[in-house]
DNA sequence: TAGGCCATCTGGTCCT
DNA sequence: AGGACCAGATGGCCTA
């Protein structure tokens, strides 16, 4: 903090900002203000001035008064009696710390000021890679953005997931593929991307009970419990109470069932997708989840998610008991704002080549 | 109010 | 010397 306050000692107006985003570096000085930050004896004359000029959110006239001080731009033999005259300090070894003087003060500062607006710029940049990385995730919003470390844990997972679809050349079951995306992943974000799955289920089950069981054909996932749950909500019953049910897991079942269908939609183009062409994971993007919150908005309160990441791709259906739904689970509740409206929500469904490519492969 | 996330500043280290 | 990169520190903002 003290090699901190020394670059700000001379701070212009422009880092006025800054002072007032550093209130406690006067204190911070008052603590410490015998050394540096490296154990190196520092002038104490500063610290004063330092000390002034920020408490008293001016760090302009700091600099003025600063500058004011002639007698200390001269080097040399003046600045060792200065050290010795301060005594009681055990004299230190090796070479002198030059004494900074104006001139030098102020190319620190210039250079402190333009490592600061580089890292700005590469900390901009790195937030605008990662602003693209949101977008190409399974789960994009424009208002609840995934944070830094979920955006590059999912990106991994997905990563992960689509080379284990290209390895294999077949269809993983879904919970296995909800797995691998939410391996690791926050329980927030675990219930957002569940819930982007699941938003992307609901419509896709309200065609298929209007459409038939069309799942059971030739290239329907093996039988486990949960494509049993998805026929059975074939039956009118069914779907009456697929939205208060706690147990959704026949929702994930279809949702990723859809990604695969490539099923056209007409609301395929959806224009709230502004970003670039996404990923081939979600091209049925159909959302009609709005009606059916507005129907039964408890029910989304009420849905609990709980996720255990025992087993990565290539987990059988078995895996599916890891994957427990339901308004006793253990890791947390998914609440009402973790599953987003409709319109701010985005399951990636571009026309991407990669997902013709994979489509093609799957239906052929 | 605590905790998570973030932006920013900063000094250290490595490389050119 | 200067730039890139990194990690620590700090404070602001937001949410449960």
């Amino acid at each position: 903090m003290r090699a901190a306050m020394l670059t700000r000692l001379f701070s212009d107006p422009s880092l006025l900002p800054d002072v007032q985003k550093y209130p406690g570096w006067a204190d911070d000085s008052e603590s410490e203000d015998s050394k540096t930050k490296d154990g190196e004896p520092h002038c104490p004359m500063a610290d004063d001035d330092l000390d002034d000029g920020h408490a008293k959110g001016a760090a302009s006239r700091a600099h003025s008064e600063i500058a004011g001080d002639d007698e200390e731009e001269d080097d040399g033999e003046e600045e060792d009696a200065e050290d010795d005259a301060e005594g009681d300090r055990p004299k230190k070894r090796g070479p002198k710390k030059r004494k900074m003087t104006q001139a030098r003060l102020e190319r620190s500062k210039l250079r402190r000021q333009k490592a600061n607006a580089r890292e700005r710029t590469r900390m901009h940049d790195l937030n605008s890679a990662l602003d693209n990385l949101r977008k190409v995730v399974p789960c994009y919003s424009k208002t609840q953005k995934l944070s830094k470390i979920e955006t590059l844990r999912l990106a991994k997972n997905y990563i992960w997931a689509l080379s284990e679809i290209l390895r294999s050349g077949k269809r993983p079951d879904l919970v296995s593929y909800v797995q691998t995306l939410c391996k690791g992943l926050s329980q927030p974000t675990t219930n957002l991307v569940a819930g982007c799955l699941q938003l992307n289920s609901r419509n896709f089950l309200t065609e298929q009970c209007q459409e038939g069981a069309r799942f059971h054909g030739p290239n329907s996932f093996s039988m486990h419990p949960y494509q049993y749950q998805c026929s059975r909500l074939s039956s009118p019953q069914c779907q009456s109470s697929s939205n208060s049910h706690p147990l959704r897991t026949h929702g994930y079942y279809s949702a990723y069932d859809s990604l695969y269908a490539g099923a056209a939609s007409p609301e395929y183009n959806s224009p709230e997708y502004e970003g670039p062409l996404s990923p081939p994971v979600c091209i049925n993007g159909n959302f009609s989840l709005k009606q059916q919150d507005s129907a039964s908005p408890d029910a989304e309160k009420s849905y609990h998610y709980s996720m255990h990441y025992s087993a990565m791709a290539g987990s059988r259906p078995s895996a599916a008991h890891n994957l427990v739904l339901g308004s006793s689970g253990v890791r947390g509740a998914v609440h009402s704002d973790n599953v987003l409206p409709y319109h701010d929500m985005h399951l990636h469904h571009d026309r991407a080549p990669m997902y013709e490519e994979l489509n093609a492969f799957f239906h052929n």
